[in-house]
DNA sequence: AACTCCGTTGCACACGTGTTCAATGTTGCA
DNA sequence: TGCAACATTGAACACGTGTGCAACGGAGTT
């Protein structure tokens, strides 16, 4: 009878726990060094000493601290650490549509790389690709962290002027920045949309779409305008799509839109995921012959792209590429800056023609 | 010419910056209250209480902190916020295969209510959903996080203890803990097991399969079992499948090994990335019509399942509905625990006969 | 035996913040 | 005018940790 969502069952287990692992019963907070310092009978010097790789402990101390501490269940505050040592292992991560296929691969990669090197990750979700992340970095500097990494969206000049200033690394990827002064990843994407052109052109393409969405990233503007120009160098026409967002659905709609053309006779989705909407429309509603009748290459290699129902011929980044330079640009020096490019590869599976 | 990977330009912009924001061009470390104070001409205290809500502040004061602030670019220092108030706004995430769809949206949805409840969220990747995840939770201990949220893995008894202890809220999804003392959210598996084999039934399948991945947790099991035992009771035969990582490929392997036998009509899939696969492997690979010759369940209603390739009938969780449950446990007072339980449905697409 | 050197140890400081407490100035009321 | 009530302010403490510095003791050397 509740709203409309979902059963709740309640229990308290435990009314006055008597928990013989602390000693004074009313503190909930954390062990602290003092506490461990005071039962192994040493000074708190000993204590952090012991936790501190490099440290003069005399073995006897230090097996009696670590004894304590196991006993007591002490885990060093970093926060504390870090505000005494000011070097903050956090690294912010910003990014949208988390659960795209493409983003969500990065993260997931990403936040695996920070973890074996031992940094933390702080995620932080820009609800929409179109948001302004500024607030979101500045969130992030409150936490101190030395790094930080967008995924998606663009940071302001002021933001990155901030960075500079505080000394905090700014990574970001496939977003061009004009400004020299930032670590930057870019994918190949004037190789890769020319693969892609020159592959359509070799199907015997005349005539063939290229989709966009609306939100016009500069990587997608790249890609596209390049593709354009390629295949008009080689006498071929083009039609454009850029609307909506960067989704599945939006392939849909610009296949119902761009195939009633039935001169088209290629597509060049400048992402895999409107690369797989467009052909599941071209397939299933619009009743065309992929490859037969209609070529289509996409652009990331995403993993649902090597699914048997699509098997998408599409321009592949390698995603360990990608996050090994993210970790790279992370071990930088202060103030060094590099531009990285990601190479790609024309991924041939069954969409295109021949 | 390098080992394989990327190309690598490097330049250095600023060999000396003078930067007139800061006074002392040495110090490459963030500003402080002091810093704000001094420039306002006011103590410290000011500082902290103009960004303090509630605080006593004349409205001089406030506008000239605020001013030298701005200039400054001051950023008020959450470590040392915490350690003072010792009420930290950091909520630890620990999941594993965070690029599968399902853990993916979850994770999408769940950081970005976080941050807009004013919580940070702070990311640990369970390399593998087999690995240990304690030295994880340790690890989000160390960063006095108030509450801990596991969506893959089990976290052993002797981190739930330390929880409790530590007063931090454990919030466990999909995992069957024994124990009441801790947050768990349940999809509810036993009658979308059920819901799963009486529309099997009633597709007069009479010998089905059951796909699991190999790591047997209990929401897998929980669904496997109740589903034979539902078909079972109508006098249908069953095929149980159990090997394999929770993947797309799973499906793939036992649709190979299973449709050997002709005879087998009907296949729940205890996951719908495992049922895409299923699903692929049956109709590309193994010329089986779906769903005139074979009908295949899901479960999970990821995003991929709605799409035209594949348009696969499953069992349905609202993801959003999840996502609550978790914000909603979040909200419980200390020693307040609760079982939540978000209801399914059965979401009738095209992988089912009649 | 005297002296130097080195490993250990504890004290004290620093990190940047929120907050209590007493002091100060200001307003309102009798 | 005198006094109380009140808002505002700054000094001081606490949070938990790492580390420089001096003190100490034992071992090795002359």
């Amino acid at each position: 009878m509740h709203t409309g969502a979902l059963i709740i069952r309640r229990d308290r287990p435990r009314g006055s726990g008597s928990d013989d692992r602390k000693l004074n019963p009313m503190a909930k907070s954390f062990v602290t060094s003092i506490d461990v310092a005071e039962r192994a009978g040493v000074s708190r010097s000993a204590v952090s000493r012991t936790f501190t790789a490099g440290a003069s402990v005399s073995p006897d101390v230090r097996q009696r601290v670590l004894k304590a501490a196991q006993e007591l269940g002490y885990r060093v505050n970093r926060l504390a650490q870090t505000l005494n040592t000011s070097s903050s292992n956090l690294v912010g991560v910003v990014g949208a549509n988390l659960s795209s296929p493409f983003i969500a691969k990065q993260l997931d990669m990403l936040s695996l790389g920070l973890l074996r090197r031992g940094q933390q990750c702080l995620l932080l979700n820009a609800a929409d690709a179109r948001s302004d992340i500024a607030p979101l970095i500045e969130l992030i500097f409150e936490f101190r962290a030395r790094a930080i990494v967008v995924l998606s969206g663009e940071p302001p000049a002021s933001i990155v002027d901030e960075c500079l200033a505080n000394g905090v690394k700014l990574i970001v990827i496939n977003r061009l920045m004009t400004r020299p002064d930032t670590d930057v990843i870019l994918s190949d994407d004037i190789l890769g949309a020319r693969l892609a052109a020159e592959r359509l052109l070799a199907a015997r393409c005349r005539k063939v779409a290229v989709v966009c969405s609306g939100s016009l990233t500069p990587t997608q503007v790249r890609r596209a305008t390049t593709f354009s120009d390629v295949v008009r160098e080689h006498g071929g026409a083009v039609v454009r799509w850029s609307e909506g967002p960067t989704a599945y659905e939006t392939g849909v709609a610009a296949a119902h839109a761009l195939l009633a053309d039935e001169q088209i006779d290629g597509a060049f989705c400048v992402t895999d995921l409107m690369a797989l909407g467009f052909l599941d429309a071209a397939r299933h509603d619009l009743q065309r012959s992929v490859p037969d009748d209609l070529s289509v290459i996409g652009f990331d290699d995403i993993p649902q792209s090597a699914w048997k129902a699509y098997d998408l011929t599409t321009v592949g980044q390698s995603f360990s590429v990608l996050t090994d330079a993210v970790l790279a640009a992370l071990d930088h020096d202060d103030g060094e800056v590099s531009t990285q490019m990601v190479p790609v590869t024309l991924i041939e599976r069954g969409t295109v023609h021949k």
